[in-house]
DNA sequence: GCAAAAGTGTTGAAGGTACACCCATGT
DNA sequence: ACATGGGTGTACCTTCAACACTTTTGC
């Protein structure tokens, strides 16, 4: 048995990398589209492939820091939501040698500015949710994980009003909800549980204007929600 | 920018170890103490103090699988139940160099066997959970963190079970509860929900006799819990 | 017979779910 | 005027929280 010291340096052992899950939503919301942003690998494996933003940990950097660098660095973007997922460390994940990836899931505003490629990126791109292509390594796992943790946490965090922009209607709130969730929801329902949870703000005179009749514009207060967060953290039991 | 390929094998980059916070009921439950799993270091940063079972993942090890490892070769256990909690890389928490370690939580059956310790290990030892040493590195914080996860999926994984005998009362799991919770709960309610939740079956006829009324046994029923983890699903919402 | 833990029901409040119609606007 | 999405209230049911006394045993 080596001691642990020795180990640090002497051992062969797993790279540690980050790979990102940035979510987005397509502007022109008719059925409301969730996007993905993916980059084409420059340099095998799989190059040419696309897959999630991502890559190896520099030393002395944090995690979340090294999964906002790598987004910085092959998109250009930078999201105002991270959260962590997991870390992955099957071993043949990644032909190049034992890899352990630490899993983010994070939020950009909406994708207007086309992301820029560089870095390990040949290009940079957002794909709708339905309509990814194949993807490099087990992203396609990582993706799926990613999204099952948004789920779980859809209504404790604050992910949705992320992906929303800055004024929004409850309908906005809903069908959004309603694509992450995969399952449909009750209008007036929703609709009440919102009003009374407090962390909206109807924006006074502010109505989308469409076809139709006018909606009001709703803005999200982070201060209401903390405190409702904490609040309703009455979780239920057996 | 160098190409990913290089990178996995130029760049100095992050060791990965595993931390595993091993949990076990104390036998004589009176107060029903918590125990967590220490090891005494054998080497330096740090020797002499106590820590987390862990160590550094192998190369083409998976990381639960390193969990497990370093739990038999420090400590001679083996859990019956692994979850992750999530991976901690915060630069300067190891003053080795930089280490990103994913974090486990487990649960040993009644720690009889009073746990042998080797590998990396000096010494290892059970600590009831108030009247914990202080720990090296930034164990105490992963503990924390670990408890909290725990609580947060008390009633949606099957640790409480995997904590206690297989058989045991009610009143045991209540009491389980009240400490992991850290919290009073009602005792008619609670054994209630427990019992309409349908995957605890009483033990026909086996009761546990003690210095009063006699109180029935129960053992959990693996396959019902998780049909009833699976039917309760509905989260609540906004 | 008394100390100590086991066991047992009911009630009121809150929250969840299901459900259908009128409103405001653009065309 | 009509098509389209925006907006609203009620009734029923389930679930949760609060609460006190009787039973069985060992000593």
């Amino acid at each position: 048995m080596k001691s642990a010291t020795q180990r640090t340096y002497d051992w062969p052992r797993p790279a540690v990398t980050v790979d990102v899950v940035l979510l987005s939503l397509a502007e022109p919301q008719n059925p409301l589209s969730l996007q993905v942003l993916l980059v084409e690998r420059g340099a095998d494996p799989y190059a040419g492939s696309w897959a999630l933003p991502g890559g190896f940990v520099h030393e002395h950097e944090d995690l979340q820091r090294a999964a906002l660098r790598e987004l910085a660095e092959e998109a250009g973007l930078a999201p105002g939501f991270v959260e962590q997922v997991g870390a992955i460390g099957t071993p043949g994940r990644d032909p190049r040698g034992h890899t352990v990836t630490v899993l983010y899931v994070a939020v950009a505003p909406a994708p207007g500015a086309p992301p820029r490629a560089s870095g390990d990126a040949r290009s940079a791109r957002w794909f709708a949710h339905d309509g990814l292509p194949k993807l490099a390594f087990d992203h396609a796992a990582l993706l799926e994980q990613a999204l099952l943790h948004v789920r779980r946490r859809i209504a404790r965090s604050s992910v949705c009003f992320e992906l929303l922009p800055p004024t929004f209607t409850l309908n906005d709130v809903q069908l959004l909800c309603e694509v992450l969730l995969r399952r449909a929801l009750d209008r007036r329902n929703f609709r009440r549980k919102l009003e009374q949870s407090g962390f909206l703000a109807p924006v006074k005179g502010a109505l989308r204007l469409g076809k139709h009749r006018p909606a009001q514009l709703y803005r999200f207060v982070p201060k209401a929600f903390a405190r409702y967060a904490a609040r309703t953290w009455s979780l239920p039991f057996y």
